[in-house]
DNA sequence: ATCAGTAATGTAAGAGCTTTCAATGCGAGG
DNA sequence: CCTCGCATTGAAAGCTCTTACATTACTGAT
């Protein structure tokens, strides 16, 4: 490795005869240069092929154009999908992202936002729902952080200053599902939903409050909680258990686009058929729905809208901007072959 | 916004009664600072929940601990799979992830490798073998980057100065998997193929030589170039399209499973009976191979071992080691439902 | 008692940039 | 010809750390 000392804004500065000021300015496209000025550094800039350090310029403007996204787990389909929106979204205003991927621990997650932080990003943005916790308490390290850097929350709400939220109304958009397969008297509806996240818990009172406004009697045995990271041979499996504790089901809603695939696959072994016997509606519209035969009914939660309006709300705020705090998005039922039962 | 001054360095050796170089030591965990001292000094930074400002360390250390990747698009299952391997790599060693998506045009992706090299990262790492392309001058930008800092390539294979590869041997596994379905008869494989990758084009070669070493003719009719970021409603049409041109196939091979996809809706809508009448071999083997019916067969290319080959081979850089230009690991065949053909 | 040697700590010089403020040169108005 | 104002440019301070080197206060050996 040769040691090769870096080329700094002196260097520029000596080669094409003006001072650092100068060249700092021609970088960062002041206007007061001269244009002969201008072009005469620039022309040694590109010569050298000089790329400014972001640390010194980071130390000097507190800000490295970086925005730090916090998931879960990148592999998940519905996250990858949201962070490439964000990612997109944020290098079209000129920032960078910087990925952490903290698993599920709370302890991971303190420890992700901790490091975010250090790095003083402009911002941070938590994608999935499952970063708020209902128990409050859980939340105090994502408060104490927004004491430092807004922090922009994806799918779930949690008040707070500086914290901002975009989010898709998942009660009403489950309630919908819910009763249109009511409505076509399917009146034992298996629900597979994910307990502990806001979203999760949101949707689970829309299908809740299905069975309510049609005046239909709630049966515990038909709301299974499911694992967040369960695969599609796990859902399947559960499924089969529940079946053989003699519990009827006439159809089947789940609270992701994965659990469904399950669902699929649960219902083919069990040789019921989709949609007739065991219609099927998943969550989130995913590239999951093409996948399965037939394809996957689901709820288009707009995800595309929630990571548009995270990024100019982040924007906004950084540019000074008074934002509002939470925005909601209607959902969206699209309906497939799991659901379209022929009359 | 309140003014709120951020704690440095400075506040910490005032409140602790010693100099900024001992805090700078126990921050760094020094091993010559006195037991005494650095409880102290740990006290009062967790009290006043001080994080050292990582721009000024940057510039001190000029690094960051964190390394680029680059990859055209999360959203791709593929890609999110690598970079969730490589984040959860690059965490465990202390190193984080400046994630840069680039799409697949030459001129964003040297952009997108300038502003990973501004930000001095330790490595930067190219997911997906399409950013190796096989007109050598449209490499320069890669080698001439290499200069400033490792370069490490996952799934292609390029020769410079401080770039390290990681591969998969594509060839024979597509030629194996290929002989595999000729010797089971099928001598009409239709092969969808990306041109212009470095990978793809050595699937493509596998392809061909399994018909050459079985001494069977080449039908150039049946090797179908596809689109990158063709959905799976594209491939389905293709296909149609190349079926009603009278061109008759008995199985098909594709270059990565997204495509098989394609090719299953293809199948059913043709009515034509997976795997009796046309068996279907997919390539990555990712989550996707469980989500069709019958399940996808498909290569395994070892992402998991490519990654963590990748992660340990730039820490042995960064530490100063001597590593190997490349690795190359063998595929695994996947035996599953769209192959299994009863005897 | 003296001194080399060691452990612990402090001092100050960078690291490479931004930005404020001062200085320079120039033409126009008086 | 002098002065004012404007457009450019430069000098230097500052941003927050790391670290080489200097300093101090010991220790035990002589």
């Amino acid at each position: 490795m040769k040691v090769q000392r870096t080329i700094t804004i002196y260097d520029i500065s000596q080669r094409s005869g003006v001072s650092i000021a100068t060249v700092s300015r021609v970088i960062n496209g002041s206007d007061v240069v001269s244009e002969e000025t201008r072009k005469k550094v620039l022309a040694v800039i590109a010569e050298c092929g000089y790329t400014p350090n972001a640390f010194a310029r980071g130390l000097g403007l507190n800000t490295m154009n970086t925005v730090g996204i916090l998931c879960a787990d990148v592999a998940d389909p519905f996250m990858a999908q949201a962070i490439s929106f964000l990612e997109k979204g944020l290098r079209e205003n000129g920032y960078d992202s910087l990925l952490c991927c903290t698993g599920s621990l709370l302890k991971d997650r303190q420890k992700g936002l901790d490091l975010l932080l250090s790095k003083h990003v402009d911002g941070i943005i938590l994608v999935g729902s499952n970063y708020v916790s209902l128990d409050r308490e859980k939340n105090a390290y994502i408060l104490s952080a927004a004491a430092k850097t807004p922090i922009l929350i994806l799918n779930a709400m949690l008040e707070g200053e500086n914290i901002y939220c975009s989010y898709c109304d998942d009660r009403t958009a489950t309630l919908n599902a819910a009763q249109m397969l009511l409505k076509a008297g399917r009146s034992r509806i298996l629900y597979l939903y994910q307990a502990k996240t806001y979203s999760g818990v949101k949707k689970l009172e829309g299908y809740q409050q299905a069975y309510r406004l049609l005046g239909l009697p709630l049966n515990k045995e038909l709301m299974v909680e499911c694992k967040a990271d369960a695969g599609i041979a796990e859902i399947k499996a559960l499924l089969e258990s529940v079946a053989r504790q003699g519990i009827f089901f006439d159809a089947i809603m789940t609270a992701t686009d994965d659990m469904a695939l399950g669902a699929v696959k649960y219902a083919k072994a069990a040789e019921r058929k989709i949609p007739e016997e065991l219609p099927i509606v998943g969550y989130n519209n995913s590239s999951l729905c093409l996948c399965t035969d037939p394809e996957l009914s689901s709820v288009d939660n707009k995800l595309f809208l929630i990571c548009e309006n995270c990024v100019t709300t982040l924007m906004g705020i950084l540019a000074g901007e008074e934002m509002p705090k939470s925005r909601v998005f209607p959902s969206e039922f699209i309906q497939r072959g799991t659901t379209a039962i022929p009359r």
